[in-house]
Order: structure tokens, then C-alpha cells, then sequence
DNA sequence: CGTGTGTTTATAAACAATGTC
DNA sequence: GCGACATTGTTTATAAACACA
């Protein structure tokens, strides 16, 4: 029995096979000093809270505190405390703390608005609550990494989990000026400009692969459209613009493989001009969860495991369903489910919808950004077939819940349980192997069952401890966000969060913060 | 304004990248006399027609006649007549034939049969109609091929596309020794057996590789089975056993390639076991055309165009529909048709779908074996959604009548006409951008109309030369097959074809025989 | 005929989950 | 149980073949 596997965070990013181009490694130059004795954990060991910081218990994790943080106190002491608090406390008391910032940081509204400027990407990198977190990630980077490995030039591990961050800080300091002059010398099956690289440090920065996919990259481009359609062209240069290394670096194939991404993902449609001329690329505004790079960063920062404090900077957009029944609690892990779909589990967990109860479709606020799937690929037909439901919600591998590991469908519709590993016949009504009748929840008539995990294999068992609705477009969403940063005391991990309020899809093991409607149990920020 | 790129026929399949592996040209073997003068253009120019030829003008095109043959003819006599019958009307006669053997051949039920063997596929190879044109291709093979190149031994052109009929030639007269005590030494980013290569030239040929997709081959696995489903492993084995050269010479990273395959494409689907240990691929049903190793095979033979004659040898299984409302005639290039994507042409020209009225759904007949392509995928959710009429066939790119070229949708719907480039509002019964209410042509009510192409964007006109059906499942198809040659005399190509007179796909500008029901205008075929 | 655009397949690889020893 | 390793599954990147405007 297999699950399927989780699904890599973009901090984890696999190594972009791309040249790593012989850049003279230059995540090195901030960590220009030396070992010296700044870590926090030892420091501040036993140091007492600042005023204004407010502690209070996870709702329902008995292992974590959400920490409310005032503006004024020093988040470098918070953080030691809360540090040597959790490892005081062993594994029996709190060790994973959720930092959040007193103000609310209620600016979300911001997020893609259906009438914003029709270039706002790259000038909004910093205008996010993400300001106070680079404070803190400019601080952690000014401190000395000590024990970290001799600079390889080849992209090892640490310089690759650097690169993220020192890219970011990089896109929020920099403005771009565009070349829109350059031409494509090359066949795109050549060789890259093998410039020189003597160019300024800010400039080499820029030319450094950044951490986005093709995918992730193309809906940067067209959702920073007012008109959420771009051509191909159009989209080459938005990330010539935006990321010089696919101007000045990159070899030409990389443009193939913009379009092989835009062929390839359905998510990515292409639409004619009326005259017929011109055919200019959109994404699907059902799948669309309009990300833009300006809300979509994420960055890693691991410092040396040596110095007793590995401090992992992450961020991730993290949305918390409101008008919705809260889930039951999210087991860690499923035991013995069936390997599932990675597109599955994403769909509930880890792809939350955009709620397309708003008049305007881009209005939604992008959740979950810690990938860039292709949600209409992965969720398929389902999300249009309201109207049929003995035939929706059909998933290739079934779910179990926890409580039956190996048993034989206990739970399961008595119909459905008889002949195992028959082909269903196709007949006029259900019309595929796996397509049983889903098991309803009782969610009220105007949230309908969602049912992402109602239908399995004959052979399989309901999963009826999610919270499934029927369809995203009968959820609403507020686009609320907060700042927030989790702090993991058992494996010495600090993580940068967005919590969108609206609704949530974490499906993270590490700290089991799903489903939290923040607004609900702290009041400020109600 | 684009077309969508015509799929290229598996004959013409890419040159695969997979090692060629130095493998002394294998396909020389059978050429080995030097040129002889054996091309029958020129030595049948004049050449009286054998007794009980039958010749009748095609019902719909005007260049291209049928041609019924008796068993008794030789069709290499026949052949060389009627190419340069053609020849001498130019291009005012006709120049393509369509070539049939006058006793029928109604074997085609055998294909795909529900209770077939478990392991059917590679014994009956030479089972089906395919004898006769066996016999062309044989004595076209011992036919010598002049003016060919030294053998290259990188896989030249011409090596290439005699690879395909020689491959084919090997397999039908091989029987297969599976060895499965073979095991993979390798790890999968190795390099292959390097094995030597003295084997007998019949395991030789046997090594090369076969001219199917990852796809292709998957599909032939699983259809093998009676019950259509196969584990990973099982799936390795029957193409290691089925085509050696990936058990012989290819590099194990082929192995990652079937897993790519399975996960990527959506008509593979995963399921698992009653008791959930084991998991297992089958088909989509509804995307599977049963496709199996016997019935599906194609091959070229390129003779030497500087013989006056280049014989092309194909093989096709064409469709033509009954019970259908025959479609207007096929335009043979629809001017100014916005590109469209390719599954969208394939989802009616080339990509017939099984007829799922049949009780057992593996019953149907495959139909256009030139390509193999995942129609699950490329039709999405558009095979499920006959109960919600408003929001089925969505298409990404327009399709326009020949008729308007870059006119400004004259004959779109108003309400549709307004607002181009416009995003379309999310409203709770329209999700999509481009989906509008479709154009319904006035189908039969059991024929619900297929609207395949009826969809368009706002500013596209609508496509009503075509016959559209609901869907498949609306249809019926007997499975009935008819074996057939198309001589073209203009480009001086032979293609051997199985036609299906159930229903039909055909979008071939090469002859434009689609939708043609044989057994209505040619007696002996009823 | 060359270029740009679009589609598809092949191949390698990163990575995750799980099974096995 | 644990760790090393193998198997299975998913996803992204890259190259390329090919079609076609
Ligand atoms: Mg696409
Ligand atoms: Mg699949």
C-alpha cells in the first residue's frame, strides 16, 4: 500500500538541470564573515519575553503556541526564546510555535485585482507583508554561516537552498530595466551567449536561475496582464524582463520548452483574436489561481546544522476555509492508503480553489503557493459536472481512511463491493471503472459535497473524515492574509507563512495548522 | 490564421533518439540484388487489366476511383496498371485508386474480443486481413531497390522508413521465445547491455527497435489481457517480450520512460487491489480503443524514387460511419482555419471513438491505428457532460468555416459576437472563457449531435459543414473491416488500408475517402 | 525555403513513498 | 525498528521531430 507521494515543496525544488553556468558561486558573497558567535538559541537561552507578546495554545495541536508578536519587539529575541522554550520543553510541551504579527496585515485585498496595472509584478515584490520577513531574512543573512561547507561551484546542496533566498532578496532590491532591443541570435538549439561575467554583483545575482517553473513562470507573465492573456512572444519577454538569467544565460531552448509548457498543461489555452490574426495564450480562470510573482516567493535559508540552530526560512501562502465546516483534524499521516494521485491529494489538501462566487474570477486571492500546479489538470472533469453527480468526482486510486489499513472496504457501499478487479461495464449512466455513486457528507444543500475523496475503487474505503465540498464555486473566500512564521523547535525550522484566512489547504506534516480560521480565535485580527 | 499541425502519421514517425545502437544495418539484408528492372510503372505502362476487375468512379471524388479486385489478380500486374493509367490522364483523371480485394473480408471480428486469450497478441499478427498485403510487401521487398543509398548505419531517412516494414516483416514470421529469467542489471541511468551483435540476423532484426510509442506499447500490453489490467512489472515484461530490443539492447532508462508514460498520460490509470497491496494499470475505458499488437501495425517501404516509382506502402484502418448522417464532403484544407489543437482535429477526423453501446466495451473495433493517442486526454471532460449542454465543448481555438476567412465571425450567434478579447465573467452556469452555448446541428435525437466542433470562441465562426455526434456512446459500429490499397498516382504512393465500415475518421488529404460507406455503393461488400 | 508557433514524444532526472533485505 | 537499497509513481526539464502558417 503506497500513498501517493507528497508533493515537493518549490523550497525543495529539485536542481534546475539548467547551467548553473559557471557563475563564480555567488550565494557566497553575503556570507562573507566568518564564523562568529551570533546564534540565538545559545544567546538567548534563557531570555525573557519582550512586552506585548502574547502566547496562546494552538486550538487543536497540543504541540504548538501561536505567539502574537507586537510590532516593536526584536523578532531575533522571540525567536531564541521561543527556541530554547520549545527545547526546554522537550517533546512534551509546545515545540512548534506560529509567529504572527499584531497588526493584522490585512493588505490582501491587493492581490490580483481584476483592474490593477497592467505591469505590477515586479514593482510589488516588497509591498506585501513580506517586508517584515526579509527584515528577517536580511538579518539572518548578515549573520555569519558558520560551518558552512567551502563555496562548491557546482550547486551543492547548501549554495542550492541559498540561491532561493539571495534571489529573492535580490528581486526586492533590484528594479528591472528591460532590453527589449535584444534579439534571439541563436537556433534554440545552441549554445547560450557564454557571456562574461563580469558583470556587477546585482546584475550576476539577476542572471541566476530563479526557483519558478516554466509553468509558474508563464502564469506570472499572464496574470500580470490586466487582460490575463499574453502572446508567446509577449510571454518571452515578461521573463526576460523579469528574469534576466533567461535573456543573458539561459540557452535559447529554453523558449521550447515555454512552448512545450503551454501545449503540455491544459491549464494554458490558447485563444484566437477576432480577426483571427493573432492567437494569444490565457489560463483557464477556472484553474487560474492568479499568481503573480509579486505574491508568489519563496525562499529557503538553512544555516549551518552546526551551530545547534538550523534556521529554515520558508514561506508559504497558507489559506484557512471560512464558511465552511472546519475539517476533522488532519491525520499526519494516513496509514496504508493506497498511493494516490499526487494531482488527489492536492486537490483538497494542498489546491484550494479559487471561489468563483466573485463576479470577477481574478479577484481570488492565489492560495497555496507552494506550487504551481496545474489544477485543471489535475482536477480534470470534476469541476464541471455539478449536474451530474453519479458520475463525478471519479479519482484513479482509492483512499482509505486510517482506520482501515488492510481490511476489505468495510465501510464501503454493499453494491460496489462485490466482483473486485472486474471492468466495469460502461453503460449509459456510469461510464468509467472507478465511477461509483460518491458517498455524500451531510454538507448543507447550498455547499454541496465537494467529494474530492468520496469516490474510490470498489475495493476501497470511503475516506469520510474530510470536509469535501461540492464545488469551489460554492465556497467563498475573503482573500484575508497574514503574516506568520512557524517555528519548529524539534528540527530547529523556521518557516515564513502567509495564512490566507479565506480557506486553507495544508496538507503539511510538519506542523498540522490546517484549517485554522485565525479570524475566529484571535481577535485582533477579526 | 493557423491550422493545427496535421499529427503525423506513426509512419512517419519521428526518428526515435533511442540508440540506434550500431546495430550493422539490419535493414540491408533483404535488398541485397543490386537494381534490376523490375519497376512496373515502366514495364506495365500498357498493361491490359487482369480479368474481373472492377473499376467505379469514388461517389464523392472526382480523382479517384474504386478498383475491385478478385483474389485471383495479381496485384503487382494491376499495380503497375492502373499507375500509369494514371499517369496518362494526368491530372485530370484520376490519379488515386482505391484497391479491394472482391471477397470481402469480413474477419474483423476478431478484433478486440472480450473473452480473447489472455495472451493473444503477438500470434496473430499475420491473422487479419494483413496476409494479402504480406504478399505486396514481400514481393515488393524482394523487389530490388535501386538507386538506394549506402547503407548508412546512423539511421538515414530511407534506413529509417524501411525499418518500420521490415520490423514487421520479422515479426510476423519470428514466433517470440519470452526469456523471462532475464533481470535488469543495470541501474536505469546506465548504459545498455552493450551487448555483441552476432546473433542470427532474424534475433538481430528483433533487436531493433519497433516503431511504437511508449504509448502505443502500453496500450498493446494492457489490451492483451483479458482483464486490461497489468501491473508495472507485467507491463515491462510484455514488451520486453514483445519487442526484444528492449529486453536486448535499449538502455534501461526505457523503464522510467513507461512509468512516465503511465503517469503522464490520463487514459492510463492506476488501480489497486482489493486488498490494496498490489497496484495495477488499465485503460480508461472510454479512451480505450483497444488497440492491440495484432491490429495495429503500420509499415513503409520507400523504394527508390529515382526508379520512377516510389511505392509507399501504408497501413491504415479507416472508418467510415453508418448509421451516421454522412458528413458534407471533407474539405481537403479548410482555409484559414485558426490553429487548432491537435486533439481537437483527431477527436473527429482521426480519433474515432469506440462504440460504448456495446456491451462489452472491448468489443469495439479500433479504428485509425495511425496514431495511438491518449483520446481521454485529449477529449477531457467533454465525453461526460451530455447532461449539461451549456457548458460542454469548450474548445481552445476557434474553428472557422473555409468560408470566412478573416471575416469578423459573420455567422457566430449575436450574443456571442460582442465583446472579443473580453474575459469572460465566471457566471455560475458559463466557467470558461471561451465556452458558449454550442451550435447545435439538427441531429436525430438518437444521434445527439457531437459538437466536437461546435464550440468556438466568441469571435470564431461556427464549423456547420461538419456532422457533429453527441457521443460516442450515441453511435453504433458493427466492426466490420474491409482491407483496401489507395494507389495515388500523383505522388506515386501505395497505402494499404483496413477500412472500417462501421464509422469513420478520416482526415487524410492524401485521398479524401472519408465517410465513405462501402457497403452501400459496393454490393459484394454488403 | 527559413522562421515562428504549436504539438507531441523521448529521455533524464529529481523526488517522494513504499517495499525489501 | 532501522538503514540501505530497490521499486513504483509523479513531475519538471530538455531536446527534438514534425506540422503548418
Ligand atoms: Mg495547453
Ligand atoms: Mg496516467
Amino acid at each position: 500500500m503506497r500513498r501517493s507521494p507528497r508533493r515537493p515543496l518549490i523550497l525543495k525544488r529539485r536542481k534546475l538541470p539548467f547551467q548553473q553556468n559557471d557563475l563564480p558561486a555567488a550565494e557566497s558573497q553575503n556570507q562573507s564573515g566568518p564564523p562568529a558567535s551570533k546564534e540565538p538559541s545559545k544567546s538567548a537561552s534563557s531570555q525573557c519575553f519582550p512586552d506585548g507578546i502574547r502566547i496562546m495554545d494552538h486550538p487543536s495541536k497540543s504541540d504548538t503556541q501561536v505567539v502574537v508578536i507586537p510590532k516593536t519587539a526584536d523578532l531575533q529575541s522571540v525567536i531564541g526564546a521561543l527556541t530554547a522554550k520549545g527545547k526546554e520543553c522537550g517533546e512534551q510541551g509546545p515545540n512548534k510555535f506560529i509567529l504572527l504579527s499584531g497588526n493584522g496585515s490585512r493588505d490582501s485585498g491587493g492581490f490580483c485585482q481584476p483592474a490593477a496595472q497592467e505591469e505590477h509584478a515586479s514593482t510589488q515584490i516588497a509591498a506585501l507583508q513580506t517586508v517584515k520577513a526579509e527584515t528577517i531574512l536580511d538579518s539572518l543573512d548578515a549573520k555569519p554561516l558558520t560551518g558552512i561547507k567551502p563555496l562548491n561551484k557546482d550547486g551543492g546542496p547548501l549554495d542550492d537552498s541559498l540561491t532561493n533566498i539571495q534571489w529573492l532578496g535580490k528581486m526586492s532590491t533590484c528594479t528591472f530595466e528591460a532590453d527589449p532591443s535584444k534579439q534571439m541570435p541563436l537556433k534554440e538549439n545552441q549554445n547560450p551567449p557564454a557571456q562574461t561575467f563580469q558583470v556587477s554583483s546585482v546584475q550576476q545575482a539577476m542572471a541566476e536561475r530563479p526557483p519558478y517553473s516554466y509553468m509558474a513562470m508563464i502564469q506570472f507573465a499572464i496574470n500580470s496582464r490586466k487582460s490575463r492573456r499574453m502572446t508567446l512572444k509577449e510571454i518571452y519577454m515578461w521573463i526576460e524582463e523579469h528574469f534576466p538569467y533567461y535573456r543573458d544565460v539561459a540557452k535559447p531552448g529554453w523558449k521550447n520548452s515555454i512552448r512545450h509548457n503551454l501545449s503540455l498543461h491544459k491549464m494554458f489555452i490558447r485563444e484566437t483574436s477576432p480577426d483571427g490574426k493573432v492567437s494569444f495564450w490565457t489560463i483557464r480562470p477556472e484553474a487560474n489561481r492568479c499568481l503573480t510573482l509579486d505574491q508568489v516567493y519563496k525562499v529557503t535559508l538553512v544555516m549551518s546544522p552546526l551551530k545547534n540552530l538550523k534556521v529554515e526560512v520558508k514561506e508559504e501562502q497558507i489559506c484557512v476555509p471560512i464558511k465552511c465546516e472546519t475539517p476533522k483534524s488532519t491525520p499526519k499521516r494516513q496509514a496504508s492508503c493506497s498511493r494516490r494521485k499526487q494531482c488527489l491529494v492536492r486537490s483538497l489538501h494542498e489546491e484550494p480553489i479559487l471561489c468563483p462566487d466573485n463576479t470577477f474570477f481574478d479577484s481570488g486571492v492565489a492560495s497555496d503557493v507552494s506550487t504551481f500546479q496545474d489544477i485543471y489538470t489535475e482536477l480534470d472533469e470534476h469541476h464541471y459536472r455539478q449536474d451530474s453527480p453519479d458520475r463525478e468526482f471519479s479519482f484513479k486510486t482509492p483512499i482509505k481512511s486510517s482506520s482501515h489499513i488492510s481490511s476489505s472496504t468495510p465501510s464501503k457501499p454493499p453494491s460496489n463491493v462485490l466482483e473486485p478487479w472486474k471492468v466495469t461495464p460502461v453503460g449509459k449512466g456510469s461510464q468509467s471503472v472507478l465511477d461509483f455513486s460518491p458517498i455524500r457528507t451531510p454538507g448543507g444543500p447550498a455547499v454541496t459535497p465537494r467529494h474530492d475523496y468520496t469516490t474510490f475503487s470498489f475495493n476501497s474505503t470511503p475516506f469520510k473524515d474530510w470536509p469535501l465540498f461540492s464545488s469551489p464555486r460554492e465556497l467563498s473566500c475573503s482573500g484575508e492574509l497574514l503574516q506568520g512564521l512557524v517555528l519548529d523547535t524539534m528540527n530547529d525550522s523556521l518557516s515564513k507563512i502567509l495564512v490566507d484566512i479565506s480557506f486553507s489547504a495544508l496538507d503539511d506534516e510538519d506542523f498540522g495548522m490546517a484549517n485554522i480560521s485565525w479570524s475566529e480565535f484571535i481577535p485582533q485580527f477579526k
